[in-house]
DNA sequence: AATACGGGGCC
DNA sequence: GGCCCAGTATT
């Protein structure tokens, strides 16, 4: 296929140089990929290093604790990677001999790795043809060959898979998957393509037809909710209360302040109306920190309240769960981004 | 087939 | 405010 070439020909000469574009090591592959799903490659770099450096194999990361895993993903988001990632080291440990997995029906085996990732590892690792399908890869297929299904639709999905495994190099499948999803980062953009200096211009589709901005074609999503959290920052003796989330809600099993939630945005009267305030807090003085925080997420926004209590009466009624950690224990709890910009912003010196 | 799951950059 | 980013797991 003419488009692998031009594309393999392109990326030789104008591909970026990527720190895990320089090894073949199935294990330090798996990390950037992992890392780099639905992250762009400036925001994952710096964990890269990170993980890289304190995990420089399979077996270390497999030895870690989940904590200490967590605490050094904070920040990346879609926190429930690193967790499947331990447990994908781990089955590396136990199910393959302690040897990381390169052939895509053994990769994809792993907690975490799916289509996109076992095709990235076997093909970058031991150049298996199997062709890679991200973002970029759906944009500039549909765009070359002018194919407005949705890319979000079962079919969509497909579709574009058989295509991609058509258009895939013989030669070099892993230096193609490259490729292509290089061109679609840095040349076939989703807002303002170079199409002027595109070496896939001549016979692109939606570039001929001026339809370059309407593909590709995607179902919109549900939008976002609305949801209400009052934090409360409870320190005794140099120590704070925290507690930590949930399985299952967003952030879960990261720490946080103790936290109530309401359904409509409260004054601090109506707050202290809610039983469950009641409950722990009583008659304790409160005060609001600072201005509230609009913390938004893909799915949902967040309006976050932060107050102060006093409790020099040792009034607060703790719940179990909720622990005092002094400065040093906080700083290796793994804290979500709206805890940890607020206890920058307030607490460090 | 649809939805949850983070955080950040860009227009 | 909406879209997108080297997607996957779950329902």
């Amino acid at each position: 296929m003419i488009i692998a070439d031009e594309l393999i020909n392109w990326y030789r000469n104008n591909g970026r140089d990527l720190p895990w574009r320089h090894t073949k090591d199935p294990y330090i592959i798996w990390l950037s990929e992992i890392i780099l799903q639905q992250t762009r490659v400036e925001q994952g770099m710096p964990y890269f290093y990170r993980f890289v450096e304190s995990y420089p194999n399979v077996k270390a990361f497999a030895e870690a604790g989940e904590g200490e895993l967590l605490r050094l993903w904070q920040g990346l988001g879609y926190y429930s990677r690193v967790r499947n990632m331990h447990k994908a080291a781990k089955m590396v440990m136990s199910d393959f001999e302690c040897v990381f997995p390169t052939q895509y029906e053994e990769v994809i085996k792993l907690s975490g790795v799916g289509e996109y990732t076992a095709a990235a590892i076997s093909s970058f690792s031991i150049n298996e043809k199997k062709a890679v399908l991200d973002g970029n890869v759906f944009r500039v297929l549909s765009r070359y060959f002018g194919i407005d299904t949705p890319i979000n639709s079962t079919s969509g999905k497909k579709q574009f898979l058989a295509l991609a495994n058509e258009v895939i190099s013989d030669s070099h499948p892993g230096l193609y998957n490259q490729a292509i999803m290089d061109f679609g980062a840095t040349v076939c953009k989703p807002k303002a393509p170079d199409c002027e200096n595109c070496v896939l211009s001549l016979d692109c589709v939606a570039l001929k037809n001026g339809l370059v901005a309407n593909l590709p074609v995607k179902i919109k999503g549900k939008s976002s909710r609305n949801r209400y959290f009052h934090y409360f920052v409870v320190e005794k003796e140099g120590a704070y209360l925290f507690a930590k989330r949930g399985e299952n809600d967003v952030w879960a099993n990261m720490y946080e302040f103790p936290l109530i939630e309401t359904q409509q945005e409260v004054s601090l009267e109506e707050l202290k109306e809610q039983d469950e305030y009641k409950v722990y807090f009583g008659d304790v003085e409160i005060e609001e920190i600072g201005e509230p925080i609009k913390h938004i997420l893909s799915h949902q926004n967040i309006y976050a309240r932060f107050y102060r209590v006093v409790d020099e009466q040792n009034n607060i009624e703790k719940k179990p769960s909720w622990n005092y950690y002094n400065s040093d224990n906080l700083d290796k709890l793994a804290k979500h981004k709206l805890i940890f910009s607020f206890i920058n912003k307030y607490f460090m010196n």
